[in-house]
RNA sequence: GCCGGGAUGGCGGAAUUGGUAGACGCACGGGACUCAAAAUCCCGCGAUGGCAACAUCAUGAGAGUUCGAUUCUCUCUCCCGGCACCA
């Protein structure tokens, strides 16, 4: 019998080992296929590890254990993002020096990662505070400002009252700083910012052939916030001044009939009168999001300034209101009110004229009728009537008979006919009736469909006109007519569900009034020489026509790179009276964060750093006359964009990375983590693609394949958090359960990426199944267990599979059936053994370790990725489901390799299958091997 | 409002080139062992009816395609995440 498992000394004994042999160190030059798998590092904070940290950090080392029991040189490395605010706050509170607070939480962290048995190769640990680490990050800096990506702005910034500094947009959480909460304020401060716009078009498309989460692509592709559009100008009529915009519609450009200017822009100081300088100051004293807030727009008229549409030539009034943003396009707006919610909103309640300009145009995208792509279209004037009944609320509509179609009365306007003629011509026709009055012309709606009798797609442009019936009065219809549709009469409720063609819908809309404003693309009309051309075409000509230009715009801002604060690499550059902003020589790299009694911030405005005189006062590298350091240092973003290339030269002191390293192990194949992604992930990618365009790295991006992670929240169903008292720290876990059950535990609560609470009733499962495991040792026989073979071969391949795809919870699953298919034969063939320990290993290594040990196996043979027999996959004899139209009503235990008369002999013979096939005749049979057989019956 | 993802037993969740829904685990119920308890082992466990064999219903709701739908199509409801007066 074996003795107890005691997972405390057998944990710590290969653990040891481990560490001794240095068995998880990577080599950088191997003939081995590499594989780079990264963790996003933590920020050791003095709160500790929760059980949610480690929960990447152990998909990560069964990831990265697998892949070197396949035979791959793994670099799986840990390293620390610890510069920043909340090291620093964590600092002034506990009366500590932050680069003491940060040696200590490593240390927590490190022995909290010991316990859990990860294979990090530690002789590569990387430090964001260390000198010989931050070093480059300044480099890079330098790099960025010798290209002109890096510059000195003075534009109000986001400002942290509590903090006391300066904030990038990706900082806030809608209006507050996203550390403490506190409403940000605007600030003018000089700055350095980071022009990441530059990269925005690369950063979008490259997008593409990333194998990450598709949410996560999304959010980075919402915060570039690409659009195209035109820029137009227009001519202001007492001064020679024009007023550029940016719109994304200039196909609606006949349709603008006033402008609007944001508050900020420079036009309204110029000319506005006191009215108009007290909307603005109430404006400004609105953070953004308090403007969006707000329920009724806002403005004022900037009377005595008129602006020419450059189009119409008409001149037209402009306005100043909050609700264009001076931070977006040119801060300034020609509105479209027909074809735009806000703007349509703005001119109802100033009473500024509305111009339609657009037609609504559908195009039929499903059959029957979908567009025939490159055929040409023929145009066809039309219309659309829509009739309604003498005395109840309902309206004539046609059924077809050939094609699956609902309609109103339709058909075309000949020459010289007027809608209304040809209306009353369709519906006499079609359906007979004769007295009927007109009411009203709707408008023009365009349908670009495939008109199937005539074999070519066609443009209809069709009135939509009403008419209301005042009695029965009806003519015989042609036979011909009813032939090709049936007439019915519906309520307006059933209309919608009844009308085919968007057309016909939009229609309907009109008539009960619930259709707003078009905004979508569509005809051109009220437009001059662009009438009857559709958007996309008029954008271009439009534009052309007045001479704007085509371009492009991006939410995303420049970085605003500066921090007011202590705890940050310092920027790497001396401000001299008579050369400006002089880069620090490469050679004077790092330039040191000096070590300061007093590091609170000083809430001025101005670094803590400025304040030591003799580290600010310096000689100008260009001129060698006195000179002044700059006194910023750098956010916290900064170490974390570029870490994942020091990995891979983690000591080199002449190089960022040494390029052949980096070619070898560039890009990291996975990169496993969660939260603060976005931004992460965004200025990684531009650093990154920065370093690529000085020859920096040979990849345009750094991280091939991302996993994104689900938390693990507390019993209570929420965050795990001091201030809820419900942390569960993993060396507690650890210490009652073991390494290898925790770790089973996690991966087993469910997909990787959901968000599940702790539940440690549940740990019961995946401690049971250690302990069966262990007893199973005593089971093991020499020789192999045929009716093993399938189950295994399934599970060694399942099990690989899953590893691969990150489906950790149907490994530990696939593992424990195995496990009650052994304990159901009572014994396991030796060679049968080790392949469920190579499987294991992964997950539980300590356990897997101390039993291949007992049995005797060795490393070099046991230590690597199991090998399966294909032909094993599948059982000799399965069971057979068998339906009789439809519903499951047996099952018969067959060879998947039966023929289909086998199979339905073997059917006919199951007595439940019988009892439903009696009295019948089979009229199909549907046989699928190893799945199902289907049996049609009709009884006779 | 727009975009992305989702909804399956008491619970976490399995099952997708459409093929026996509920794997695996937890919790729960019954039994064995024990003086007793814990641990362990065995049996049961979607709902309804039935002693049972079995039948009917069931994967957020409703339609559709199909021999067959958790899986595909359409409409709708709710939940999570991102963006949001972005012109």
């Amino acid at each position: 019998m074996a003795d107890q498992y005691d997972h405390r000394s057998i944990e710590k004994k290969w653990q040891e080992k481990w560490k001794e042999s240095k068995a998880f160190a990577a080599t950088d030059d191997s003939a081995k296929p590499k594989t780079y798998v990264l963790d996003m590092f933590p920020y050791p904070s003095g709160e500790g590890l929760h059980v949610g940290h480690p929960k990447g950090y152990i998909a990560t080392d069964i990831y990265s254990r697998h892949m070197r029991m396949r035979g791959h040189n793994v670099l799986h490395p840990m390293g620390w993002d610890a510069f920043g605010l909340p090291a620093e706050n964590y600092a002034i509170k506990n009366k500590i020096h932050p680069r003491v607070a940060v040696e200590q939480n490593i240390a927590n962290f490190k022995q909290q990662l010991a316990d859990i048995g990860f294979d990090y190769d530690w002789s590569r640990e990387i430090n964001t505070t260390d000198p010989a680490y931050y070093k480059w990050t300044q480099w890079i800096f330098l790099q960025m400002f010798k290209k002109g990506l890096a510059y000195q702005s003075s534009e109000p910034i986001n400002w942290c009252p509590s903090c006391m500094t300066g904030l990038a947009n990706e900082d806030l959480d809608g209006d507050v700083c996203e550390r403490c909460g506190t409403k940000v304020e605007k600030k003018r401060l000089p700055q350095w910012v980071l022009k990441i716009t530059a990269y925005a078009d690369r950063m979008l498309e490259d997008l593409g052939g990333l194998q990450w989460p598709e949410y996560i692509k999304e959010a980075q592709r919402n915060w570039i916030g690409r659009s195209e559009g035109a820029l137009l100008k227009f001519q202001i009529t007492n001064n020679k001044s024009q007023i550029e915009v940016f719109t994304t519609r200039p196909d609606t450009l006949f349709g603008a009939t006033y402008i609007v200017l944001a508050p900020e822009h420079p036009l309204v100081e110029e000319f506005g009168n006191a009215e108009v300088k007290k909307y603005v100051a109430k404006a400004q004293s609105k953070t953004e999001i308090e403007r969006g807030a707000a329920k009724e727009k806002t403005g004022v008229e900037l009377k005595g300034v008129k602006a020419i549409n450059p189009a119409t030539k008409e001149e037209i009034p402009v306005f100043v209101a909050d609700y264009v943003l001076w931070g977006y396009g040119t801060g300034a707006i020609m509105a479209v009110p027909a074809h735009d919610e806000r703007d349509y909103e703005f001119a109802n309640k100033f009473k500024l004229p509305i111009r339609q300009v657009i037609e609504p145009t559908y195009e039929q995208t499903t059959e029957p009728g979908k567009i025939k792509k490159g055929e040409p279209f023929d145009h066809r004037e039309a219309i659309i009537a829509i009739v309604k009944h003498w005395a109840e609320d309902k309206y004539i509509a046609l059924k077809w008979k050939k094609v699956a179609w609902g309609t109103f009365i339709t058909g075309g306007i000949e020459k010289g006919q007027t809608p209304e003629i040809a209306a009353r011509a369709e519906l006499e026709e079609e359906v007979g009736y004769t007295d009927a009055e007109f009411i009203k012309d709707f408008g023009i709606v365009h349908g670009k469909f495939y008109h199937v009798p005539k074999k070519t797609n066609r443009n209809a442009h069709a009135h939509v006109v009403y008419f209301e019936l005042r009695s029965d009065a009806r003519k015989p219809v042609a036979a011909e007519e009813e032939s090709i549709h049936e007439m019915l009469w519906l309520t307006a409720e059933e209309l919608k569900k009844f009308l085919t063609p968007d057309t016909h819908q939009h229609g309907l809309r009109w008539l009960l009034g619930t259709q707003s404003i078009y905004t979508g693309n569509g005809t051109l009309a009220n437009s001059g020489q662009f009438d009857r051309l559709e958007s996309e075409e008029a954008k271009k000509k439009i534009t052309e026509f007045v001479g704007g230009k085509m371009t492009t715009t991006y939410k995303l801002k420049d970085w605003v790179f500066s921090r007011q604060r202590y705890w940050g690499e310092p920027i790497p550059i001396i401000h001299c009276p008579t050369d400006g902003a002089v880069a620090v020589p490469e050679k004077d790299l790092p330039v040191l964060l000096p070590e300061v009694t007093s590091y609170e911030p000083s809430g001025t405005g101005e670094s803590p750093l400025a304040n030591i005189q003799e580290w600010v006062n310096t000689t100008c590298p260009t001129c060698g006359g006195p000179a002044k350091r700059e006194t910023n240092t750098m956010p916290q973003w900064a170490g974390s964009s570029w870490y994942y290339l020091r990995f891979m030269d983690p000591h080199n002191d002449t190089a960022l990375v040494d390029p052949k390293k980096e070619k070898y192990w560039a890009p990291v194949d996975v990169y496993v983590g969660g939260d603060h992604a976005v931004r992460h992930l965004i200025y990684a990618r531009f650093w990154h693609k920065f370093l690529y365009d000085i020859g920096a790295v040979s990849t345009t991006e750094p991280f091939a394949r991302l996993e994104f992670l689900g938390f693990i929240l507390a019993e209570d169903g929420r965050k795990m958090s001091k201030r809820y008292g419900n942390v569960i720290n993993p060396q507690t876990v650890v210490a009652q359960v073991g390494a290898d059950t925790f770790r089973l535990y996690e991966m087993f609560m469910g997909p990787f990426e959901n968000t599940t609470a702790w539940n440690p009733a549940s740990i019961n499962g995946v401690s049971r199944f250690v302990e069966r495991v262990w007893k199973l040792q005593d089971a093991v026989q020499e020789s192999a267990v045929p009716a093993l073979d399938t189950i295994v071969a399934q599970t060694v391949k399942k099990v690989g599979d899953d590893i691969e795809a990150f489906k950790f919870n149907t490994a530990v699953s696939q593992m424990m059936i195995l496990l009650n298919a052994v304990e159901k034969e009572k014994t396991i063939g030796k060679a049968q053994w080790m392949q469920f320990l190579q499987i294991l290993n992964p997950f539980a290594p300590h356990l897997a370790h101390e039993l291949a040990e007992r049995a005797g196996f060795v490393t070099t043979d046991w230590e690597q990725w199991p090998t399966y027999d294909a032909t094993k996959l599948t059982a000799a004899v399965l069971s057979l489901g068998v339906q009789v139209n439809g519903k499951l009503r047996g099952t018969v235990e067959l060879a998947p390799t039966a023929s289909q008369e086998e199979a339905v002999a073997a059917a006919q013979a199951n007595a439940v299958v019988a009892k439903w096939l009696s009295g019948a005749d089979i009229t199909k049979v549907v046989y699928v091997p190893g799945k199902i057989l289907s049996l049609s019956v009709k009884s006779a």
